[in-house]
DNA sequence: TTGAAAGCGTTACCAG
DNA sequence: CTGGTAACGCTTTCAA
């Protein structure tokens, strides 16, 4: 019997189930150029007219064999990648993760893939995230930047990679993003406080550079002055998530302020700790404290008394991003940068109401 | 004056800051080969014997402009991106968002870089993806396997990937898998609730052919029939998370099955969704109703009252899938598949409480 | 001790 | 209409 050496080594390498097909052995198999077989499988066939029976064989050969493309190769070769980086600051955050998924969809429906990593806001674990996703050719960017990364940000605009900044946002650099009105939410969440007739009203917020972190305070304090009430500002020095200790800053910062009888929080987390607290002082809301959080999760529905809290427009929020960098990779002129700043929402639940006159 | 062409383009791609320098770049600059550059940025310099004035004078070049190697370019040179695949029903699940951070940090210290990825448990999505990362010549794989992936994995395993699968496995696959004592916990845990004096215990569930799902629903019934009770089990067929209908199809459950004395959750979300049917149906907890739920989570211990749960071994699980696929990647022989089955952690709270006799 | 050159799998230019 | 072939940036064998 005789076996030709070509089907010898196709044995071979069923066998070992190594060999991947290439674009060169498809050619080599069905007797045609390499280019042929390229141009089909990327369908420019009719645009380079190709004859219908070499397209049907093609074709037909390419889908029994199960032929998939090596995106690496292709990359290299294109300097494209079909793939955006979607970089956070905690993709366990649900707000993040909620954006990733929806950022997700739509990428998809673009063909493009999304890429998610966590910077855990350090400037060096996010530098070297950027420098390794530039090496692999990736399109685009959407970033919540943290501190230290201007620089870095600077070149992917030169190097005319896709750049999307979001939640906050540099100032100094000219930088498309797409934020929330801050200022304004925290403005009127502080007012719905004092309408409701609170008069000592603290902000517990984070010790922040973040622009989103500054722009919330802005809007509590500008509220505070322009109804003639002092501000009262905590600022959580560090996140300690331990479960342990969870909310002894807010407590111990509660015991020597005793008078206050509203806490707005500058981001749910916070409000988590500070409900840890307020439980430990037997503090109850709303009679003894009323409670209002920037950031809703659906805990706060669920907690009792539920939690009024500012809602971000998260499907909106995606929407706009993709939209923009969508916008900046599919045009060839150079990035104009655009600002997007879009509207909250204020959800009323128990936690926050309207004092009975006495 | 005399400026060559070399220079002159030089400048040009400095002002369009768009050509990236390559290794060749860097050899030809410096008048030596691109081997000798490539050993040494590689550190293959000693092992090559190339003289230590060559070494200082190439790495300080390299250093001075910042040369970064194209990993895209490596990948399809080599075969390996040092990058494993994390790919998980829903990154926005706490328990998947907290094991792909520390999975992340382990995988940095051994130079791996992790990609998660989000399957929404459809085979479709999953597939697309291992095919995608496939192609881009990841190493390895981390993956909650969803329905129909079996033959993608078994292609996985037999193209020599890195594959190991956690929180449920596939019966039918000789892969490598990590997940928790399932049914020995729900055992546990039934008999907890039988212990404090519940009589009519309900098990809520997902429909769901998982094994995790399956081997809770088996230690929950295994209990109730070894002490004698009738078991009583709602199986949610659809998971709408919409808050609308937040807890709907457990409280219409619980409308009929009136004598339910506790109710033990398959998995925390459920539980959030049960303890809102408990609210809008005035049940308290504990005392109408004792509620434990599978998988722990921060919220469980902030809700008033607080909701016992069983822990997953969160850190130990992360340990074991990155030390098992490293094993796999480092080790040359054909991967030799291992089973590892960690134990879980009932953590009591005031939802299940001990009945007082009367 | 260093260098030339062959590839990895594609794409795209240019020829015929 | 189809085919050669030079890149893309790197690793690695072989030769000098």
């Amino acid at each position: 019997m005789a076996v030709d050496l070509h089907s010898f080594y196709g044995i071979i390498e069923v066998i070992m189930k190594k060999k991947k097909i290439s674009i060169k052995d498809i050619a080599k198999e069905l007797g045609v150029s390499i280019t042929t077989v390229s141009f089909i499988i990327n369908g420019k066939a009719k645009e380079k007219r190709i004859s219908d029976a070499m397209i049907k064989m093609v074709e037909d050969y390419v889908a029994k064999i199960g032929y998939r493309p090596n995106h690496l190769a292709q990359s290299l070769r294109s300097g494209k990648s079909k793939v955006i980086v979607f970089m956070v600051e905690d993709i366990s955050n649900s707000f993040f993760s909620t954006i990733a998924r929806l950022i997700e969809e739509k990428a998809f429906d673009n063909g493009y893939k999304i890429i998610y990593c966590s910077t855990e806001n350090e400037a060096k674990k996010a530098i070297e995230l950027i420098e390794t996703f530039k090496s692999r050719n990736v399109d685009g960017f959407i970033i919540t930047p943290t501190l230290g990364l201007e620089s870095q940000i600077k070149n992917l605009l030169s190097e005319n990679f896709g750049v999307i900044l979001f939640d906050r946002w540099i100032p100094s650099l000219d930088c498309s993003h797409v934020i929330v009105e801050n200022e304004k939410s925290c403005f009127e969440g502080t007012k719905h406080l004092i309408d409701n007739g609170c008069k000592r009203i603290a902000f517990i917020t984070l010790e922040s550079d973040q622009t989103q972190m500054k722009d919330r305070l802005l809007g509590y304090q500008r509220a505070m002055g322009s109804f003639g009430l002092d501000p009262l500002v905590f600022e959580e020095p560090f996140h300690t998530s331990s479960e342990e200790f969870m909310g002894d800053q807010i407590m111990d910062f509660l015991k020597i302020h005793e008078d206050v009888d509203a806490v707005f929080f500058a981001t749910n987390y916070l409000a988590f700790e500070g409900l840890h607290a307020f439980r430990k002082l037997d503090k109850r809301i709303p009679d003894d404290l009323q409670v209002l959080s920037f950031d809703d999760h659906f805990f706060f529905g669920l907690y009792q008394p539920s939690i009024s809290a500012i809602a971000q427009p998260i499907e909106l929020i995606a929407e706009t991003l993709m939209e923009g960098i969508l916008n900046q990779l599919n045009s060839k002129i150079p990035n104009q940068s655009t600002r997007v700043e879009l509207p909250n929402q204020l959800i009323q639940r128990k936690s926050t109401l309207k004092k009975h006159m006495d």
